[in-house]
DNA sequence: TTGGACACGTGATTC
DNA sequence: TGAATCACGTGTCCA
């Protein structure tokens, strides 16, 4: 980071350079400008210069140029001065929120090491890619197992379902609460997973087992 | 997004200056001053480039070095034309990247309905947030199931481990290659997984759950 | 020196 | 109208 500050050129106000820099509370409200020489400086500078009318030229010359634009321009137009007053803080608050913002997001990115804008965007698009793939990624892993319900040869008559229940706990999985048994299995790639929700009993599990192995 | 196009309104060119320059010294090299008022600035020196629409720029070929240089102040300070001619061109690259940039970030956000720099930046966050948010869920959902390594009473000698070995396959879960079975609990809430690695062989769960259960 | 980065003020444009 | 947003040209700083 590096610029910046003021200049101002123009400066109507202070300016309270905000830079990157997280702070920079708004000190703008009051801004007291520099005064213009004097006289008169009130509030806004400029108006006076509103008021007087005086279309300089436009100057300067240098050949080339001139035309065109002005005319324009001088219809209607016009600001006034507080208007333009307003303008002024109304963009510079505009751009603090975006600049907070920045700064707001560079925050999030891990390992950043310039934070220039171009760096905290583009840094940015690199993260959020990266994580929308590590999600999709551990979803896919949950996913990827298939689960079926087996029939159930003796204990439960009939709630075979070769289904489509993906995932999650039990209860809702085929919504039966009832079940004394329920034996599921997920295959995934070489593994098979048996879950099987009962009462507890002596050697139940090898029991069930005992069924489909 | 709207606004735009180009604009331009301040003159490449030198500047005009009028009018005295604020007070507080400063003289930078030709001040500018706020221009309010109008007439004031306009000309362009070179570009005209604009063209309507954004467009990128690129624009045509410097046309203007020419003139320029003048000036009204001359000596020192003072920016040679063709200096200040990079330095809008360099400037409006820069800009064209930025806005690049973050079109580029907009398309990655779902649901995204305004466009404009501060929704896209400030739903830019939020979707971060909720990235990392739903990848420490996934991640912890999966880590959550603590493995342990049980003792084999009478298939294996010792290889009991009350470990650690979070996850992943069984190849790399502990190192060991060379076991003929390896049974792993893991246990989460209510429930109790057995990964259960072995030859295939007749009645072999059964017989394997028959020690334990 | 030069080039890159930044904030500023400002005219235009859109809602 | 008026508020919000934009891109622009510009002065300034820093490596």
């Amino acid at each position: 980071m590096q610029g910046n500050t003021s200049s101002n050129p123009s400066s109507i106000t202070e300016n309270s350079s905000l830079k990157f820099s997280p702070s920079s509370s708004i000190s703008y409200f009051q801004s007291q400008i520099l005064s213009f020489d004097n006289t008169t400086t009130q509030f806004y500078g400029f108006d006076r210069t509103l008021n007087s009318p005086k279309q300089i030229s436009t100057q300067t010359t240098k050949g080339s140029s001139k035309n065109q634009n002005f005319g324009t321009k001088t219809t209607l137009g016009k600001r006034s001065a507080a208007r333009t007053y307003d303008h002024i803080i109304a963009e510079r608050k505009r751009r603090e929120k975006l600049s907070q913002s920045l700064i707001a997001l560079a925050a999030l990115i891990p390992d950043l090491k310039k934070v220039d804008k171009a760096s905290v965007l583009g840094n940015a698009i690199k993260y959020i890619k990266e994580l929308k793939e590590r999600v999709s990624n551990l979803e896919e892993e949950s996913k990827k197992t298939r689960v079926v319900v087996l029939k159930d040869p003796e204990l439960n008559g009939d709630n075979y379902d070769s289904s489509s229940c993906e995932e999650g706990s039990i209860e809702n999985s085929c919504g039966s609460e009832s079940l004394l048994l329920q034996v599921e299995a997920r295959m995934s790639g070489q593994e098979v997973l048996l879950r099987i929700h009962c009462q507890k009993k002596n050697n139940i599990l090898v029991r069930i087992l005992a069924l489909y192995v």
